[in-house]
DNA sequence: CAATGATGTTCCACCTACTGGAACTTTCTC
DNA sequence: GAGAAAGTTCCAGTAGGTGGAACATCATTG
């Protein structure tokens, strides 16, 4: 099998894709030549040639006249024509708006890479306090109703794998006894979708289903989310159109509930 | 100064940044090992390499069980992260849509990268025609409305630049004579926006007009587009609506026009 | 406005680790 | 099921990447 296999790679890449993710995932805007040294801990002159290639593609800018470097066009345009190629994202753009529309509150679209999830859509209500994601960010898949839908749906072996793992807190909220995590992914598996309030970010609830591909694996999951203070007693009301548009785009992606059993 | 200097840069950083260039480009959304040595004159094993270092990241994927790569999860969450870096792109969404809803056509957002162009959103209206664009495909700046935007406020200096290459036409529409260009590019500054029929794109009419940033340069662009059977005619009604939201934006971004001459 | 420290950039000799041709394997085609 | 095409792995040679240190530039402060 391919795979995993030792050194059949090229160390320079992994290190300039490593510079790149940092961009991605720091939450900074810009970075300069040592902050990125220290983070992954390369020498500075590698980090200055990879950020001297990386430039020379476009992926990176420099700011202005200073030192700083940032994400650049190639980078944006590489996620957009991504983002362009997944369908789920077309076909799941008007559910968010229906949703949101009918709940009066936020709406986001996420999917899942390894053991993290990043929201990758979303549509705000017309009013004056929402909740708004950031799009494109990481996180864990134990925190918050997004995240914990994809958990319930892996296979028992990832799921066995993710709670071997240390589960940090994101808030003062968020589940990390792995017996507790295990009996919340009984829950939802049954009632076919999960809730959370304040477990990824203190102040917000949100309820969040599974879309599932024609093999039934989880392809994304959508939500509703609003700020605790008025969502939390709202979350209940807004399944049933949530179920129904997460069933709807599963059947679009060509998954059949119980076809074969 | 630093800039193009010579090879204080890493070739195998370069070479894997390409393949990332031409799966964003190429339109294909995926690509065999063959396909991209061909394309970019590399040797098989290379473009192994690289393709296997870029998935050990996540910036590739291995699509099921096949031999064909695509762009990974990373390379979405990579641009979604610098899209919200940028300022503009949340500035102009309630703006497209003001735009989407009061001409009842699709509304688009573009910024530039060197001698390209790409759209990073678009609101389209809810009727049965509509015209949408691919967001992060690049295209040369001398066809279409919102490319010609970007060229007419680039420096004589750049415009000079882009006017000696060779251009190629796009479709049967597009303005290829430097002269003639040049004629536009002038009518374009005394208008304030720009237009196109088929220009780019065979059947679809648009305008366009560029936003300012503190110091006047053109940072986006924001265009108004359609089926051109239709919208050709209504082209000039959309102009106000379009040249207001545009200066608004650029206000917003800190350009006061006229306030130093 | 020097002096000082921090950060960014360049240099260069060393030697790792990348390259490319070829062999091998797998998949597709007919 | 043979042949062709595409993908993957191997290996020896050396291109080219590395990192320590020198140099340059910027920021800060008295």
């Amino acid at each position: 099998m391919a795979s995993e296999n030792s050194s059949q790679r090229i160390a320079s890449v992994e290190r300039a894709a490593d510079v790149l993710l940092l961009f991605a995932q720091s939450g900074e805007p810009n970075l300069g030549v040592t902050e990125i040294t220290k983070a992954l801990g390369l020498s500075k002159a590698v980090v200055h040639r990879i950020l001297a290639s990386l430039r020379s593609r476009g992926f990176i800018d420099l700011i202005g006249e200073s030192r700083r470097y940032a994400l650049g066009t190639s980078s944006l345009s590489l996620g957009l024509t991504c983002l362009a190629h997944l369908d789920i994202h077309a076909l799941a753009h008007p559910e968010l708006k229906n949703l949101s529309r009918l709940t009066n509150e936020t709406a986001t679209l996420s999917i899942r890479s390894g053991f993290e999830r990043f929201y990758i859509d979303q549509i705000t209500p017309n009013r004056e306090i929402v909740m708004s994601v950031a799009m494109g960010v990481t996180h864990p898949l134990h925190a918050g109703s997004s995240s914990k839908a994809f958990l319930a749906w892996l296979s028992e072996a990832e799921i066995a794998a993710y709670l071997k793992r240390k589960l940090k807190p994101v808030t003062s909220g968020t589940i990390v006894d792995p017996v507790k995590l295990m009996r919340e992914i009984g829950a939802i598996r049954a009632k076919g979708f999960a809730q959370s309030v304040g477990e990824r970010q203190s102040g917000s609830a949100s309820v969040a289903a599974p879309i599932f591909d024609r093999i039934g694996t989880p392809i994304a999951v959508i939500s509703i989310c609003g700020p605790s203070e008025r969502f939390r007693s709202e979350l209940k009301d807004c399944v049933p159109a949530l179920l129904e548009s997460a069933n709807r785009l599963s059947r679009r992606m060509g998954y059949f509930p119980k076809k074969k059993i």
